[in-house]
Parts: structure tokens; C-alpha cells; sequence
DNA sequence: AAAAAAC
């Protein structure tokens, strides 16, 4: 209720000719379809992003350590799949964007790392011929319009079908869930209800997200590419678990889906047994290590007792803590990575916008809405209330098809919100983290951050969002004085990436420095000022 | 560094 006045006020009290200056000079980099995009931010004395980008990947700028046993060849990437834009929906684009062919994405460059990792298959024919992949699989594969391997799946799968642990880090958007799904199903055999199955009784794979919205996305995709077959895949729910209790019926069960919560109360209840579990994917890896929940993961790895037990981690992003926990989880693991660690695709489009202070946001997308744009958007806010508040006031505001996705919502509401969005009858989506990982909507081509996001993580998975399987994406993020402290490492990122900066915001001082001032007695007006000294915007010209 | 998410 408060966070819904504070908006409403920010309303009242919004000053168009202040801060239309900021808002314009900011957005200059934002992309007005396909192939303009390259010519403007070539206009700002830049390479186009993806020749940066792909400088970068060849090692120009970067510092690599040369280490023992790893090696680096050029992945195909394989987004490379490029098609029109789906272009279902939005029918108020109107532009020639939908009929343009974009230019192919860069290849991302794949390194892998570990004592002998398999070759690299280039394509799901290949599988076929050294792993014997079933045609079953093989059919799905093209039913569901799966043509090339990606990066990440001409290299994950091989491992994993060489019953390797793997931690695999490739951008949002690149196929990561085939990648251990089907060599899971390879690896399955006969169902376990089948009296053919000599693969002991009970769950034989144990799949690990952080989201019900992505376990039951992940469970989505294991059933398309299971169709034909009597396995069975479970998505752990408190409905599910409950007719689990049944031993018999547990006993016939293949696969599991789940968030780790949900897992550890059924474990502590003595409802589940994992000793049978030959193959443990852990999705978000990052996320699914962080504090409050690697109690939890810790306690199914130690159910899962079974010594042929694989493990694999998956994320787009893996910070160095994270990273370590996860090896030494992990029994003589092969390391991949597709493009960049901790780098977003060049192809998002990515702005940073100055909105001055938290009463200046509200105004600030209205404004944004009531220009052109690619519905669906997504919307993200630092918190739930601020998530419902922020709905009911673009609802207020009389935008059409706004909704509303966080983990305060019920679980009919959250699953009717994602039906929804599916279904391309919301426009805009405000939502909290809880978005911000593995979903997959193919629609999204632009995201907001409302809120400014914590960390770089964070950044790139809510961005990723959009730009997934190779289409273009744009994402715009909102920032106050009060996000000065983090301003600059977020736009470290977007450079890196391929998008342009202002030239003001890099010359700010480290981040370090930023957040001893902010913490500091230093008043907010202080960040305004400086930055004007700097040179951003007209006012320098008084000096 | 801190919130959100998991039940």
C-alpha cells in the first residue's frame, strides 16, 4: 500500500521538461528495428556488436589464463538457425522488422575444460551414429523443430552421454534444458513400470530448478521430447508428492522435476527415496548454490546414494563462489563454456536510461508506453508489493493487458499469469526475480528493469528474457542517483556485450568509491551534480 | 550487499 502511494505521488510530482533532456540523451543507443540498430551505434563511433563482440571473443581484450587441459575452439553456436521473427503478436509494430532477415549472430566460441573430453558432435545425426541416440528422440527432435545443435548441446550432450559430470555455462536463450534432457531420456531405457527395466526401482533422474514457473517449463519440455514413450515425469507439487507417498506408485516413476524445498520436505517426511537416482541436473546452478538454498541441495545430493549418481550444473552465469562450490560437488567434471562467462548475447539491445529518483520511474515508463513497442514486455520490480502496485498503477493509467507474476500470488494465479503471457494476452508484465531465470517466452523482445537489479547475475538472466534462440531482444534499465554505487559495473556489462554507454557513466569513479559515498553522510544530489561536472547532459556547457 | 524464492 505504501510502495502504491509512493508511486501515485511520483505521478503529481513528475517534471517533464526536467528530465526530458535525460531521458532523450539516454535513450540515443535504444534500437528502431533491425537493420537501423547497427547504423546508429555505428553513429556513435562504435564497432556494430557483434564485430565487438566478436573481437572480444577472440581474445583481443580479454585476459585468459592458459591452464592444463583446456582448450578453445570455435563452437557453431548454431543459433545461427536464423528465421523471420515469429511476429505473432504485437500487432501494433507495424514496421519491417518481421520481414527483415537479421544478419547471423556471432559463433559463439566454446572452451571446454577437464581430463579427455569427448569430441564435440556437430550434429544430432552424429549422436545418432556414436551414441546410438534412439530414433524415438530423433523424431521428437524434429517435431519439435530441433535442426542444429547449439553450442552448448554439441557439447554438453556428448559428455553427458559419456556418463561425465559436466558444469555448463552458456548465455539465456541458448537450449540448455535439451541439453541434459535428452541425453537423460537416452540414458533411460525401459520405463521403470515396465517389467522389462532392470534399473533398480524408483526415480532414476532428478532434475532441480529454482522456480516452480521453470520446473514446470523444464517438465513441459522432457514431455515433448518423451512423447511416445510410458516413462514417467513428475512435476514435484505438493499434489504429486502427496500420491508419491505410495511406495508402489513412487516406484514406477522415471523422472523428477522440482524445486529443492519442495524435494527436502518430502525426503524429511520419508515420503521419497532418491537412492536410485543415477543422473542430478541442477538448473540455475548459481542460484540453486546461493546461501539459502544449498542446505537444501545439499541434503538431496547426500540421498542420492546411488553410485553410478552423475551430476551436472547448468546456468548462464557462474560467479567464482558458486563455481567452486559446484566442482567440488562435482567427480572429475568437464567444464564448458559458450561465449563470455557472465556476459549477455549481443544480440539484446541494451540501454541504460537516468530517471533521477524513485517518483520520477512511474512517469518515466508511462511515458514509454505511450510511445511504440513490442508487446509482451517484461516488467521487473525489486519486490512483490511493489510488483502488485506497480500493476494496478499502469492498469490505473488505463494501459491495456497488464499483469502481474510474483511468488506472493497464489499458485492458480502464477500459473494463470504464465498462461497468459504464452498465449500473447499480456501486453506488459510486471514481475519480481522470480521471471528473471530460464523462462522461456519467445515473444519477449523487450525487457524493463524498473528497478535497478542488485548484481550483474541478476542483470543477465532478467535480460535474457529476451534475444532468446537468436532473435533480437531489447532491454531497458531505469536508474536513479540511488543506483550510482552499482551504475558502473552494470555498464561494464553492457559493453562488454556490444551496447553502447554514455561516455559520463564509465568515467565514474570505481564502484568501490561509489558505495563509501553513498553509505557515507554525502547527500543524493551530490551523484546529480557530479555527473553534470562531469559532462553529462547540457549542463556542463555552463561552465 | 540484499531481496526473493522455495514450503
Amino acid at each position: 500500500m505504501e510502495a502504491f502511494q509512493l508511486l501515485s505521488r511520483g505521478g503529481a510530482r513528475f517534471d517533464k521538461q526536467r528530465f526530458k533532456s535525460d531521458v532523450q540523451l539516454f535513450n540515443k543507443g535504444k534500437i528502431s528495428g533491425g537493420p537501423s540498430q547497427t547504423a546508429e551505434k555505428m553513429a556513435e563511433g562504435d564497432l556494430p556488436p557483434e564485430l565487438d563482440f566478436f573481437k572480444y571473443v577472440k581474445g583481443g581484450t580479454v585476459k585468459r589464463k592458459a591452464e592444463n587441459g583446456s582448450k578453445q575452439e570455435e563452437g557453431d553456436g548454431n543459433l545461427a538457425k536464423r528465421r523471420k521473427l515469429d511476429g505473432d503478436k504485437g500487432e501494433d509494430t507495424g514496421s519491417e522488422e518481421e520481414d527483415v532477415m537479421v544478419p547471423a549472430p556471432p559463433r559463439h566460441r566454446v572452451s571446454t575444460k577437464g581430463s579427455n573430453v569427448p569430441n564435440h558432435v556437430d550434429s544430432f545425426q552424429e549422436l545418432k551414429d556414436r551414441y546410438g541416440l534412439s530414433s524415438h528422440l530423433q523424431t521428437n527432435l524434429t517435431k519439435n523443430g530441433y535442426t542444429h545443435p547449439t553450442g552448448i548441446q554439441s557439447y554438453g550432450i556428448p559428455i553427458l552421454l559419456e556418463s561425465r559430470d559436466l558444469a555448463a555455462i552458456s548465455p539465456t536463450g541458448t537450449g540448455k534444458t535439451l541439453a541434459y534432457v535428452l541425453p537423460i531420456l537416452q540414458s533411460l531405457g525401459a520405463p521403470s513400470s515396465s517389467s522389462k527395466s532392470n534399473a533398480g526401482s524408483g526415480v532414476r533422474a532428478l532434475i532441480l530448478a529454482p522456480t516452480r514457473e521453470l520446473a514446470h517449463q523444464i517438465h513441459n519440455e522432457c514431455l515433448r521430447m518423451a512423447e511416445g514413450r510410458k516413462w514417467r515425469i513428475v512435476l514435484f507439487s505438493k499434489a504429486t508428492a502427496a500420491t508419491l507417498a505410495d511406495k508402489n506408485a513412487r516406484d514406477k516413476v522415471d523422472i523428477v522435476i522440482s524445486t529443492p524445498l519442495r524435494l527436502v520436505t518430502s525426503l524429511q517426511a520419508g515420503n521419497l527415496a532418491l537412492n536410485n537416482v543415477r543422473h542430478l541436473v541442477l538448473d540455475e546452478a548459481d542460484r540453486m548454490l546461493d546461501a539459502e538454498f544449498l542446505s537444501q541441495i545439499q541434503e538431496v545430493v547426500a540421498a542420492c546414494s546411488h553410485p553410478q549418481l552423475r551430476k551436472a550444473v547448468f546456468s548462464a552465469t557462474l560467479p567464482a563462489g558458486a563455481e567452486k562450490i559446484a566442482m567440488e560437488m562435482l567427480q572429475d567434471p568437464i567444464r564448458v563454456v559458450v561465449g563470455l562467462k557472465d556476459t549477455p548475447l549481443p544480440l539484446i539491445a541494451q540501454s541504460l536510461t537516468y530517471v533521477s529518483d524513485e517518483a520520477s520511474k512511474l512517469p518515466t515508463l508511462l511515458t514509454y508506453f505511450s510511445q511504440p513497442y513490442n508487446p509482451p514486455v517484461l516488467v521487473f520490480v525489486s519486490s512483490q508489493p511493489r510488483a502488485s502496485s506497480l500493476a494496478e498503477e499502469l492498469v490505473l493509467n488505463n494501459i491495456p493487458n497488464v499483469d502481474c507474476l510474483h511468488a506472493g500470488m497464489t499458485k492458480k494465479e502464477r500459473e494463470d499469469a504464465v498462461s497468459r503471457m504464452r498465449k500473447g494476452e499480456s501486453w506488459i508484465m510486471v514481475s519480481t526475480e522470480v521471471m528473471a531465470r530460464g523462462m522461456d517466452f519467445k515473444g519477449v523482445r523487450e525487457v524493463i528493469n524498473f528497478d535497478f537489479p542488485t548484481t550483474v547475475q541478476s542483470y543477465i538472466h532478467r535480460i535474457g528474457r529476451t534475444g532468446r534462440a537468436g532473435r533480437e531482444g531489447k532491454a531497458v534499465t531505469f536508474f536513479t542517483n540511488e543506483d550510482a554505487p552499482f551504475l558502473k559495473t552494470i555498464a561494464n556489462v553492457l559493453l562488454q556485450s556490444g551496447s553502447p554507454v554514455a561516455d559520463w557513466i564509465l568515467k565514474l569513479p570505481k564502484p568501490s568509491k561509489m558505495k563509501r559515498k553513498a553509505m557515507g553522510k554525502v547527500k543524493r544530489g551530490d551523484f546529480v551534480n557530479e555527473a553534470r561536472r562531469i559532462g553529462r547532459g547540457d549542463a556542463i556547457k555552463k561552465r
